[in-house]
DNA sequence: ACCTCGACCTGGGCGC
DNA sequence: TGCGCCCAGGTCGAGG
């Protein structure tokens, strides 16, 4: 699921709703996802704070707070939404014929692992089935200096995501494209699913040695990976199955991908069926001919 | 520096 | 209906 777009759609869901609230009480019913500071620490050190403003920086959320910055990193089906008591829940319910998720507002489940609960009788759920999500807190003043944000390449959306530097970073490399571009350290924000879409659209073949690529394949896959991203944010995220942002609400980026989950159809630029095989240890889609 | 593998978790889909 | 197997958007560490 979450990937930049993702991640930043629920950054921008949230917005409405979360900044100016006051944490008057912490639930935390699984703390498994808690990694800093020991998950005992949590409610005296939260409860009291009012959230600031919300960030994000490649595939982390950063809720900031008045005296804390919460860390919060999705894993592979974390979601992070807004519950206001005084409207209608819907639960999380499996559309018939898409199977996606539709929920708007939930109840907690047995998958609501924390709530942070404010003033008003709202509350901040998260809830993951998988459980792969991490929480991070750190005093405001430690934040930038934590190793998760300092071990970022630049944000292709954010951030300062320049062609030079990015080219000299591949040239350096001889692992896949596709590895060099899961690497976090690279550019931060690009999954699975973004990686091979901006592959395809740059047209350069999934394997291909990182500092093999020429300067123009490096200038499209530049352009791609923004444009794919960007594209992504504007349909709201890509849900395949458990993505929702803060309200609740599916995505419809899915609808759009070119190659993702496509193998075997036929590639929408040249009709040849897009093949199929794993890349850097993950499942990946590319069109042989459209891709070289 | 890079790769591969296994681990962390739960659930859905499919074949039998 | 049920069981067993494989798969899944992400990282991380061990070992080669």
């Amino acid at each position: 699921m979450p990937e930049l777009p993702e991640v930043e759609t629920v950054r921008r869901s949230l917005e409405p709703f979360v900044p100016g609230r006051r944490i008057a009480r912490v639930e935390i019913r699984d703390s498994l996802v808690i990694k800093r500071p020991d998950p005992s620490h949590y409610p005296k050190l939260l409860e009291g704070q009012q959230f600031t403003h919300l960030d994000r920086l490649g595939k982390y959320l950063i809720l900031h707070l008045e005296r804390h910055g919460l860390l919060v990193h999705l894993g592979m089906t974390g979601q992070l939404t807004f519950r206001d008591p005084t409207r209608p829940d819907t639960a999380f319910l499996r559309h018939p014929y898409t199977g996606l998720q539709r929920t708007l507002q939930h109840p907690v489940d047995a998958h609501t692992h924390i709530s942070l609960e404010f003033e008003d009788g709202t509350a901040l759920h998260y809830r993951d089935i998988r459980k792969f999500g991490k929480w991070r807190l750190y005093p405001t003043e430690d934040l930038e200096r934590s190793p998760e944000l300092t071990g970022l390449g630049p944000d292709p959306i954010t951030g300062d995501f320049r062609l030079e530097p990015f080219q000299a970073r591949l040239r350096k490399t001889s692992r896949a494209v596709k590895a060099a571009l899961l690497d976090q350290a690279v550019v931060a924000g690009l999954g699975n699913i973004y990686v091979d879409e901006a592959l395809f659209r740059a047209g350069v073949r999934p394997r291909k040695a990182a500092r093999r690529l020429t300067g123009r394949e490096t200038e499209r896959l530049h352009s791609a990976i923004k444009e794919v991203l960007l594209a992504g944010i504007e349909a709201g995220g890509t849900t395949l199955r458990d993505f929702v942002d803060g309200t609740g609400a599916a995505g419809t980026n899915q609808e759009r991908l070119l190659v993702y989950g496509r193998h075997g159809q036929p590639c929408a630029v040249c009709g040849t069926p897009l093949k199929r095989a794993t890349v850097a240890q993950r499942t990946t889609s590319w069109c042989a001919v459209c891709q070289r």
